[in-house]
Parts: structure tokens; sequence; C-alpha cells
RNA sequence: GCCGGGGUGGCGGAAUUGGCAGACGCUACGGACUUAAAAUCCGUUGGAGGUGUCCCCUCCGUGCGGGUUCGAGUCCCGCCCUCGGCACCA
């Protein structure tokens, strides 16, 4: 055996770390096959490690496949760079955020250098650079002037943490997702986007779109949460007002026993005023406040006792003018349907909790009834009849058949729902409705690095524009100080109304980020455009992006946002299309142990000592696996991945790990798996790269047995290595060219004399070219030890012949009972032949069969054949 | 509670959608090479058992319990566990 010397990556990877640029750079305007290929843009928060490769890693891998098919492939890469991480280190730091993110930008950039990833970098936007963001103030005045931008009152989300509002969106379990401190509730004036406005369509397009994962469109469906029912109008005693509340359940309406108001409910203040007894009013005062103050508290946690107070008052229920009392309940919450509902103890379970513990009427009015039921009496008798006849417990939340419903008495729920919801509105004492989950959208932060919302207030004509002439209004280009944002900086508020020209305010607030990430996608078409956001034209051409990946984190806002945007855009005439992202892919986290210490915290896998012990004070550490992560020490860093092994190596490893879509442990043995694979293939290539020169044509008439396998391997490769790509099985991809690496090793070491020269040339050429993508260093290079002179990222992608898929022998499986007894050796042409298959068979397994009774005998073509026997 | 993934060797994971379970890789063990180690190469690696001519055989085995089928990791019914999303949504 020969001594093998490891490949010198680092050689390799020097030569071709710049030569590929110019592949990459597209003309948008040049006609053929398009292809949009997308990363979701990183906010630049520092070194990236192993596991931020993943996603751009997937992306370049792709881009370069997608490109050797012969698609104009753009794959645009820029920066989410306003946000508050850079805020946080510049007061840390004592500097500006834009040095930070700027720093950080750069740093990023050389990374995806080092990996080989390539993206056309003429395109590259930054979101925090004046001519991009002057285009979200851009859309902001067009929302604006549309009614889609509004500033109101509202009940907001404040981080005390961050000192700013976040959207519904933002908050997790009651928590702010970025700083994770608990989120309390402020009556705001704020900016919001009207999001609202297209949830039906958010809804209903979702449909369309079919190369989505299931589980984000389900994530997307729900948020939306839309619910079909009717509005209904209770009268007021003593008032001539009514009480409007929402249900899904207007088949229950006989079952009303009380009506509960959130504590925000507008009429809770009206019946304090007019409460007679001050004792009474205080009582129910108090009530409200606590009431208030527990929803802020406890918002978020899975059950709170239910509690209400009487008001004293009563409702009319228009279906049979009975009487209810009103209660104020903690429970009814004011951002849903009405912010009132009417109780209906025996049907639904929190109204029951609520009734049974005030001692309320409990009123039967839904019965379980079904033809399956009915039929079951039938056929089984007695005790089932029995079982089946007593009522359903309560509370009983089914549909069934109605029961003390006056006229209605006897419908299906389904029937009741719209026989009562038209009763009602024919009287004008009802409506049939639809409520969504989904609240219109928070955008403004009181915070410095973002874009800012170009609206004036003068005291005189109120809420003035920004003319668009005016574009962009600039940060305030003054040393950074802190924490309350453009609200401490005169130089930028203080201005003149555009309207009368006296003294007037900038609005101080900025722009949520997601924001700027709503139409990136847009600009990278046309990133340079002065007199627009983008061009409309190429845009059209290009758009929707064709591949879409990103983490799953993005599921709802950032999906959601940008949805909504594409479809206020189209309505605004900007673009022709409806849904951004045709195909949508979500790539899994990558992980890595952790080792924590109860007094010290998280301790780097370096720092350990003697198994897992702490460094410091020789306790036993817990190991954790977790996603790689800055604050628990577990990242590995690309750099030194790449220092031992090489870019390629880490590249492979990361495809080869394991399923994209799934988080997954990252592991040294792994990596070092992918290294050995690497050399394996160089010295295979090399080892007969020179012997190739007089190769030959090929000619597969000439081929022996051995040369048609290896052929045949070759054409299978290739074509399950393309599916498994366009299906994203990129870990699948990468073994099939393992399997072909061994098939081909073992095929010139078998008989080295004996080798079809041409079919070697030909197979590891193909090789080379299959595996560029994943690793394109070592497959540069090899293309240009095998004799070429042109760049392979220019090479076209192999085909597979159908006609070499079949080999011209098949093994087929004899089966008795089901179980493998033997195999039998066919020729191609007979494989196919039920007849003769089964001939065959009985022939080759007669010894075994003797005195058996053969029952039934079954053939499946090109697989195997099963004999079924008795005795 | 509702919705959606997922449960396969010591580990990450394959399995043409009903047709040879465990591809590919890792780990571990044995061997070759070496003064030695590393690297590399060859072999073994789901479990149990067997008088087994070297291409050996039998049984068991894909979370659990049933079912359909000639045949089930895959389909059906009923559970368990786990991860993620939403959650007092009327």
């Amino acid at each position: 055996m020969p001594r093998i010397a490891q490949y010198n990556f680092k050689k390799i990877e020097k030569r071709w770390k710049d030569f590929w640029d110019r592949f990459f750079k597209v003309d948008t305007h040049t006609p053929g096959k398009k292809f949009y290929y997308l990363n979701m843009f990183p906010y630049p928060s520092g070194v990236l490690h192993v596991g931020h490769g993943r996603n751009y890693i997937i992306g370049d891998a792709f881009a370069r496949y997608k490109k050797m098919q012969g698609f104009t492939v753009l794959n645009p890469m820029g920066f989410d760079a306003f946000g508050l991480p850079a805020e946080n280190a510049a007061i840390e730091n004592k500097t500006h955020p834009r040095d930070w993110t700027i720093a950080n930008i750069e740093g990023m950039k050389r990374q995806f250098r080092e990996w080989g990833i390539v993206y056309d970098w003429d395109r590259e936007i930054r979101t925090c650079e004046p001519d991009y963001y002057k285009w979200n103030q851009w859309f902001f005045l067009q929302f604006y002037k549309r009614g889609l931008a509004y500033r109101a009152a509202a009940v907001a989300n404040w981080c005390p943490g961050c000192q700013t509002v976040l959207a519904n969106e933002q908050v997790i379990d009651g928590r702010c997702e970025r700083c994770d401190s608990p989120v309390e509730k402020r009556k705001l004036t704020q900016w919001f986007f009207k999001i609202t406005q297209y949830a039906e369509q958010l809804l209903r397009d979702l449909e369309k779109l079919e190369h989505w994962p299931e589980r984000v469109k389900k994530m997307q469906y729900n948020w939306i949460g839309r619910s079909e029912g009717v509005e209904i109008d209770f009268g007021l005693e003593g008032s001539s007002q009514r009480l409007k509340v929402f249900t899904t359940r207007p088949d229950t309406i006989f079952g009303v026993t009380f009506m509960a108001l959130a504590p925000e409910h507008p009429l809770v203040e009206e019946f304090l005023a007019q409460a007679s007894d001050p004792a009474f009013r205080a009582q129910m005062e108090a009530f409200v406040q606590r009431a208030l103050q527990q929803g802020e508290i406890t918002r978020g946690a899975v059950s709170v006792e239910k509690e209400g107070f009487f008001t004293g008052r009563y409702a009319i229920n228009p279906i049979n003018n009975e009487r209810v009392p009103i209660y104020i309940a903690n429970y009814v919450l004011m951002e849903y349907g009405t912010g009132a509902i009417m109780g209906v103890p025996a049907h639904d379970a929190r109204d029951f909790e609520f009734a049974t513990k005030y001692g309320l009427q409990i009123r039967r009015v839904v019965e379980s009834s079904n033809a399956l039921d009915e039929g079951r009496w039938e056929s089984e008798g007695g005790a089932t009849r029995e079982a089946s006849q007593s009522p359903p417990p309560l509370p009983y939340e089914g549909s069934g058949r109605l029961i003390n419903s006056g006229e209605f008495t006897g419908l299906t729920s389904a029937e009741a729902f719209r026989k009562i919801g038209e009763f009602l509105e024919s009287r004008g004492q009802g409506r049939f409705a639809v409520k969504y989950k989904l609240r219109d959208w928070l955008i403004s932060r009181q915070r410095y690095w973002g874009t800012p919302i170009p609206m004036i207030h003068c005291e005189r004509c109120g809420i003035v524009p920004v003319p668009e002439s005016e574009l962009p209004v600039k940060l305030p280009d003054v040393p950074f100080i802190g924490k309350s944002g453009l609200a401490e900086i005169p130089e930028f508020y203080q201005t003149t109304c555009p309207h009368c020209q006296g003294p007037a305010r900038r609005d101080t607030d900025t722009m949520d980020t997601f924001v700027d990430s709503s139409w990136y996608f847009l600009r990278f078409i046309s990133p340079h455009e002065r007199e627009r956001p983008f061009d409309p034209e190429a845009v059209n051409r290009w758009l929707p992006v064709d591949q879409y990946v990103g983490g799953v984190e993005h599921a709802i806002l950032h999906l959601l946002y940008a949805r909504f945007f594409t479809k206020a855009l189209r309505d605004m005439g900007l673009v022709n299309f409806d849904e951004p992202f045709a195909r949508l892919f979500t790539q899994g986290m990558i992980e890595h142990l952790a080792y924590r210490c109860p007094q010290h915290n998280w301790i780097h896998p370096s720092e350990v000592r003697e198994g897992t012990k702490c460094p410091h004070c020789g306790q036993e550490l817990k190991v954790d696996l977790h996603k790689m992560s800055k604050s628990k020490r577990n990242t590995i860093s690309p750099h030194d991945v790449i220092a031992h092994y090489g870019a390629d190596t880490e590249r492979l490893y990361t495809l080869f790990m394991g399923p994209p879509e799934r988080d997954i442990e990252w592991t040294e043995e792994g990596v070092r798996g992918s290294f050995r694979f690497l050399n394996r293939v160089w010295n295979l290539v090399l080892s007969q790269a020179r012997k190739l020169t007089d190769a030959g044509e090929l000619n597969t008439a000439q081929f022996t047995e051995r040369d048609r396998k290896v052929w045949q391997k070759l054409h299978q490769t290739i074509k399950s290595v393309t599916e498994d790509i366009e299906s994203f099985h990129l870990n699948t991809a990468v073994s099939a060219i393992m399997e072909l690496t061994n098939e081909l090793t073992d095929y010139v070491t078998e008989q080295p004399k004996k080798i079809n020269k041409a079919l070697v040339k030909r197979s590891l050429e193909d090789l080379v070219l299959i595996l560029s993508p994943f690793t394109p260093f070592i497959c540069e290079e090899l293309w240009r030890r095998l004799g070429h002179e042109d760049a392979i990222v220019d090479q076209r992608w192999p085909t597979y012949d159908p006609q070499a898929l079949h080999a011209s022998e098949r093994e087929i499986v004899i089966q008795i009972n089901g179980k493998v007894r033997d195999r039998l050796t066919v020729p191609g042409s007979v494989s196919e032949d039920r007849a003769e298959l089964q001939r065959r068979a009985l022939a080759q397994m007669q010894p075994r069969l003797a005195g058996k009774q053969i029952q039934k005998v079954i053939v499946v073509p090109g697989r195997l054949v099963n004999i079924v026997v008795g005795g």
C-alpha cells in the first residue's frame, strides 16, 4: 500500500477563494431561465458560528447546482442592519451603533468568502443606509395615504428592558422575545399598519403555497385565527343602549344565563359612573383594578382562577326576552370579539366553571344526538341504548340537537346556527360575522437605531406627512447617547411644519425592523434605483422568489409581514403577484454539548478538564445538548474547523450530518469522517488522472459485465443526487456520492490492468461535477487535474441515461410465506416476465417445497416472487 | 386543552411510498503497516441461538396493543412518550 498524503486544502482554498465571483454576477435584464434563490438575510450580530453556516452553505450548494443546470441564478445577500443589539453594544462600548454594525458586516463578509460562499455583492443591501430606509419611509407614506398606516391610542406591550413597545408577535409567553423581560401593558399612542385588512387574503392564499412546509402554514393559520359566528345585540335594562357580543355558538342562545364584560369594556366605566351606592361603586372599582392588574402579571400563565363581579345590571336576551345578570369577568378579553360574551354554562367549559362558582343557572339546550348513535341502538341492544340515551355530561361543548329552545327545538346545531342567525338578522338584532385573532401591526419603536417615521406634529395643522421630495428623513449624525432614542436629540426633532411653516416637532419614533425585512427581496432585483424603491418591470419578471430558505423561527413574524407587504404593494399597482415566496424551506438548528456548573454557569468545552469537572471549582458539570449560542458558550468557530480540515470539509459535514430541516448535534468525529471522505476522493482522482490521458472514446458496446455495473451505478447516482437536491434531501445526496466513490475505488483497485479508461474518465468527471456544489474548492482543483482548462462552476450538470439505470442482470428475491429464502439472478429481460419468474423460482425452490401445498404465488416483476404454502 | 412534527442498532440517520429493515457515515473491536504512535488500508459491528465445507442456517427485531394483507417501519383502529406552535379567542 502506498503511503497516502492528506490533500493540501489550504493551498487549494487559497487558489480558488476569489475565483468564482464573476460567475455569479447577474444581469437581471438578460432573458433566459431565471432562478431567484434567497436565504433570509442575517442580522449582523457578530462572528458567525458553524450553526449559522448551515443556512448559507445549503444556499450556496443549491445556487451552484441550479447554475450548473443552466439557470440564471440570482443569489443575493444583505444585512438586516437596524436593531436593538447594536444600540446595546454601543452603550456598552461607548461607540456608535453604526460602527459596531459595519464592523460586524465586514467580518461576516470575510467569513462567507472563507466558506466558499459566493454572492453577487454588487447587490448587497444594508437596511441601515439612507438609500434603503428612504423607501421604508416612502412606503409608510403610501400606506398612510391609503389608510393602511394609522395612529391610535391602544394598550400596548411595553418592554421595560428594551424601553420600547413590542408587537403582539414579539411577546412570547408574556415576555420580550429579545431580552426576556416580563412585558407590561401601557396605554400609548402609536403607529400601526392595518394588516387586519388583509386577514382574509393572508389566510385564503395560504392554500396557494403548495411548496411551503405544512407546519409553517398551520402556524400562520392559527395565528390569523379566523372564526365564523354571529354578532348579537342584547338589550340593556334601563337603557336604550345595546350590549353587543360575538359568538360562534348562536345555537346555544337559549342557554344564556349571564353576560360577562371584560374589565376594560366601555360599559364598565358607565356602570361605575351610574352606581348610586358609593360603597358598591368602590367594590366594583376595586375588582376592575385587580382584574386589570392580574391581566398584566399572569398573562401567559396556564390557567387563572375565574373571577367575576355582579354589576347589579341586567341584559335582555333578544331571542326570548329573558333578563340575564351582567358580570364583569377577568377571563373576558377586550381585544377579541366585542369584549363581552354571552355566558352559556351548559355548553362552554369556562362559562361552566364561572357559573358553578357563582351559583348561576346551568341550562342544557343541546343534546348529543346523531344518526350513528341511533344505528348502534338498532344493532346492539339494551346496554348500549341506555348508555347512549343518558345525556352527555356537562359542560357539553359538542354539537347536537336543540332542546328547550322554543321554536328552534329539534334543529341540529348547524341548522340552528343559520336559522337563529337569520332570525336575529331579520329583526335587526344580530348579523353573521367573521372575527380574527390577528391584530394590527404596531410598528412604532422608541429607539434610535431604526428608520425614522416620516411624520411631523404641528400644533396648528396636526399630523403632517413629510413631503416625499424631502425623503429620506435621516438619522441625526450625532454622537450616540443612550436609551431614549431620538426624543433626546433636539437637532433631530425640531423642524418646521411643511404646511404652515410654523415650528413643529418630528415624530421621534422609529419603525420596527420587521418593516425593513418585509420588502428587501424586492430591492435585490434593482438595488441601485434612486428614484423608486425598485424597478417594477424587473421585479415582476423575477418574483416570486423561487426558493426561500431560513429558520423556522420566522414562520410567523417575518413571513406574515412580507406577505402582507406584497399584497399591499400589489393593490397599489407596484407589483403584479400575490405571494412573495413560491417555495419555502426551513432549516433546523445545529446543536452542541453545553457544560454548566452550578456555581460558574456556562463553561466552554475547551476549559473542561478531567471528563466533566468544572475547571474553577471541580464540581460535576451538567452536560446537555443546546442549540449553539454565545450565551451558552457552546459555539464552534468555522475558522477553527477550516484551519484543521478546510472549508470543504465543514461544508460537506454540514450537509451530510442529517436532514437539513432537523435540529442536529455537531460532532468532531463527524467532521473527521467528512475529511476522510474528501481525502479518498482526492486520492482516487489523482491516482487515475495521469493514466487517463489516452482514454479514448467511451463505447458502451465494449463494456464487460463489471464495466456495466459501474456505468449503472454512475447513472443511478446522478439520478438520485439530482432528485435529492431538488427535494432538499442533501444528506442522502452526499451519501449517494459516497457510494459511487466506494464503487469506483473498488473498480480501479480490483484489477487495475483491466479497467476501461474511458469509463473511469467519465465517471470521475461526473463524480467531481456532482460533488462540486457541495465542496467547490476541491472539485474546482480536481477538475483541472483531470485535464480541463475551464471552470467547473461553468460546466453543465450531468444527466442520466434511463437505459443505463437497468442492469443487464437483476437479483430477484424468493420468499416463502413472506420470508426471504433465496435469491435468483436473471437477465434484465426476464425480470419483467411474470410467468418466467414464477417458473424459475419454483424450479429453484423445488427441494424445499417438496410435500408442501402451494396455495398461491405472487410475482412482483423486477423485485420478488412470494410462494405461499400451506401445512 | 387544541394544532403540527417525530419515535428505526452504541450514535447521526437510510429504506424507490406496501416488497431483501439498518444504505451512507460515526463509534467500538480485531488485523496489516510501523521501533512505537498518529495517519492509512483490510475485516467485524441489531439481538439470540445452531456439529456451520469457505457464497452457512434458524428464530426474534422499526415506542406499545390490536387489525388489514401473500407480505407492514410504511396502511387502519386504540394508546404511550417526546419536540415545536398556539392557548381563558367566546
